[in-house]
DNA sequence: GTTAGGG
DNA sequence: CCCTAAC
């Protein structure tokens, strides 16, 4: 291990081995991709997506005498928000959820702030950050507190779920290739919907994954948490594992919404308290397939299956220089990149879809000196000009739905003999890390920061409808606080994925995408029958793995995102794409080509002839000029032809062969089989003819 | 270096 | 596709 260089996963297009086996296959041998040099920090970005909308409403009193009369009030109206958040769910689908699949989400986070009445008296109230006690004002920085913690409300959430043994919470990452399983996951499961560019991270948090280490009673129906209910109160403060959050929730309100329960949106909030029903569902397929799956090796340490049990597990493993080495370079030593945050406000989705009340004055200028993410552009916008109406209706509420935020920038190391799992974990501990840590949300209006966090949204003008298109929202590092340690019950053992994605969130480079080009089309050329079959030639791209890889087509990014963020600018990128040059040394798993149809006619042809016992011969003649297929690659593919045209055509993945050819396959196979026993035979015969005599 | 077969 | 034993 070469402590200079450093495995980098950023956009210069890490490409994981396409199937798990051969992902395992790369640990086994320690192979593993990019090395780069320390300058060329590439870094992860991550989109961390709510799962759902924020929703900011501003409201005159919520101090904790309230709930007993205008409680029913503003469940009613969390009711309709839900409701109409269900319209909207309905319209745009991104939150699918199979009955089946009951997975929880915070689907929708109403925070509940005062309105910004011109009260100076309780102006007072509210001094510096930290927003304390009853107050009927919301100022800016309360604004930015319940954003804030309405963020660690599911990322506390997600860090339940990943602590928990049955491992519902997900953290997957997605590549270029989403897989069906993966597809489903995000549909189902409420996660963000991603790019194929980008780096893909999903958090999700399910509410089955509450056991009696989380003790979290999130219950599936859809709730209202009002914390100024005591109860509730007791319940948010305690249950939800805020731990290091100075936040103040007691303007809360958590609605969460399950869209196979025909229900009305909202119950009572103690209903909130009964007792969590475990889920019986630990049984998940995908679970048991990735609780069976040698994914769980962090390290060479460990054993299969063997995770963390105590901290000093944890830092054994962490820390340990050879093996375990990793080292999260986050927000103290890289100035984060601001990203945009666009805040879609809507409350109720009525149709159509213009991105007017998504776009912000700062779309576009991504580039700031100041180390905040500003809002992203959100290309999906659920929200439209006649929204505005909606918004206005409640008179003295400013509704806003944040759509999603961020992760920071942040870096990542990782030795290379890392797994894909340790890598997993890795990450998971980073944005973990990051969202928990300490983060401070900056409130940006029509571009411009409010720094004053004594205004009132009336003063600053976020209450008028016209500007609350120009509101956006930004997370910056809190430096003042250091992300708190990761405990084994943070993490106890890496996310085993039963897909390995390719990370690749670099918008492919010219030239590697005519590479992919290139490649994709060179085994595509017609092979003229009848002719010398020996013309696939070399396309020489095999040895530049490019992040585009032809298996792009298949990660049809649901157009149904929560958030579209738009791949980014490669000249926004300080990271040289990584071409083939450093790839050198460490032996390299060649790239997975599937053979064509005219591959596989020369192959039978060419054995048909030949037989299947030689295999360099039918290299020769048919494919001498494709250096990329060795006559180990013909042999192999023989094998798998014939085992494909055995089993039923249902069976049979890739690009169908056609049939014809396989029974020539068969055919031939059979013949050669048969040759073969004879040839035995005779040297049988022949041996113990000279035996004998 | 080839072939065969398991992974 | 990779790996390896066997030839």
């Amino acid at each position: 291990m070469v402590l200079h260089k450093r495995l980098d996963y950023g956009f210069n297009g890490y490409q994981v081995p396409p199937t798990p086996r051969a992902a395992r296959s790369a640990r086994r041998r320690g192979i593993n991709r990019r090395i780069t040099e320390d300058s060329q920090m590439c870094a992860f970005d991550l989109l961390a997506t709510l799962a759902g909308k924020l929703l900011l409403e501003g409201k005159s009193s919520p101090s904790s005498t309230e709930m007993g009369s205008s409680g029913k009030e503003q469940c009613e109206a969390v009711k309709s928000l839900v409701k109409d958040g269900k319209e909207e769910e309905s319209k745009h689908d991104f939150c699918n959820l199979n009955s089946s699949d009951r997975s929880f989400i915070v689907s929708e986070l109403v925070l509940q702030a005062s309105r910004l009445n011109n009260c100076p008296k309780e102006l007072a109230h509210t001094q510096n950050d930290t927003y304390s006690g009853p107050a009927s004002t919301l100022t800016t920085s309360e604004c930015s507190e319940k954003v804030i913690s309405a963020e660690h409300l599911v990322n506390n959430k997600s860090k339940v779920g990943y602590g928990s043994f049955s491992g519902k919470a997900d953290i997957e990452l997605f590549g270029c290739r989403v897989s069906p399983g993966c597809k489903v996951v995000c549909e189902s499961k409420r996660q963000i919907k991603v790019e194929p560019n980008d780096l893909k991270l999903a958090i999700s948090a399910r509410d089955d994954i509450c056991n009696s280490k989380s003790p979290m009673a999130w219950d599936r129906k859809p709730s209202c948490l009002v914390s100024s209910d005591d109860s509730v109160k007791s319940l948010s403060r305690d249950h939800i594992p805020c731990g290091s959050l100075p936040y103040n929730r007691d303007n809360v309100k958590l609605v969460t919404r399950d869209d196979d329960e025909n229900s009305s949106g909202y119950t009572k909030p103690s209903i909130i308290n009964k007792a969590f029903r475990p889920s019986p569902r630990i049984g998940d397929r995908r679970i048991r397939k990735l609780l069976a799956s040698k994914y769980w090796k962090v390290t060479p340490n460990l054993k299969d299956g063997e995770h963390f049990k105590t901290d000093a597990d944890m830092k054994h493993v962490h820390h340990n220089g050879k093996n375990g080495f990793k080292r999260l370079r986050s927000q103290r030593d890289f100035p984060f990149k601001k990203r945009k945050l666009y805040h879609c406000s809507s409350l109720s989705n009525l149709d159509g879809g213009t991105d007017g009340m998504c776009n912000s004055p700062g779309k576009g200028s991504s580039r700031d000196a100041s180390t905040s993410m500003l809002p992203k552009v959100t290309g999906t916008s659920t929200s439209e000009a006649s929204q505005h109406a909606s918004f206005k209706s409640k008179d003295s509420h400013v509704k806003l739905k944040i759509k999603s935020f961020r992760v920071p920038e942040f870096f990542i190391e990782i030795p290379e003999t890392a797994t894909v799992g340790s890598l997993k974990q890795t990450v998971l501990e980073a944005v973990t890390a990051i969202l928990s840590g300490g983060l401070r949300v900056g409130v940006l209006l029509q571009g411009k920061k409010i720094r004053d966090d004594n205004k009132t949204l009336l003063q600053t003008g976020i209450s008028h409808d016209n500007k609350l298109d120009a509101l956006g929202f930004s997370l910056e590092p809190n430096l003042s606080r250091a992300p708190p340690p990761l405990s084994p019950e943070d993490c106890p053992f890496p996310l085993p994925c039963d897909a390995s994605q390719p990370l690749s969130r670099h918008p492919p480079s010219p030239s590697t995408t005519n590479a992919a080009l290139l490649w994709g089309t060179s085994d595509a050329l017609p092979d003229p029958p009848g002719t010398n079959l020996s013309n696939f030639n070399e396309s020489d791209h095999d040895s530049a793995p490019s992040p585009t890889d032809v298996s792009l087509e298949n990660s049809t990014v649901d157009s149904r995102a929560l958030v579209a963020v738009p791949a980014m600018n490669a000249e926004t990128l300080s990271v040289v794409p990584m071409q083939k040059s450093k790839r050198s040394e460490a032996a390299q798993r060649r790239i997975r080509r599937p053979f064509s149809v005219s591959e596989v006619e020369a192959l039978v042809q060419a054995v048909e002839k030949l037989g299947t016992g030689r295999w360099r011969d039918v290299k020769l003649r048919a494919f001498d000029n494709a250096k990329h297929r060795t006559y180990v690659d013909l042999k192999d593919k023989w094998k798998t032809l014939v085992h494909t045209a055995r089993i039923s055509p249902q069976q049979r993945r890739g690009e169908p062969v056609p049939q014809e050819l396989l029974d020539r396959v068969l055919t031939a196979h059979a013949y050669w089989s048969q040759q073969q026993v004879k040839t035995q035979f005779k040297q049988q015969a022949e041996t113990c003819r000279l035996v004998s005599t």
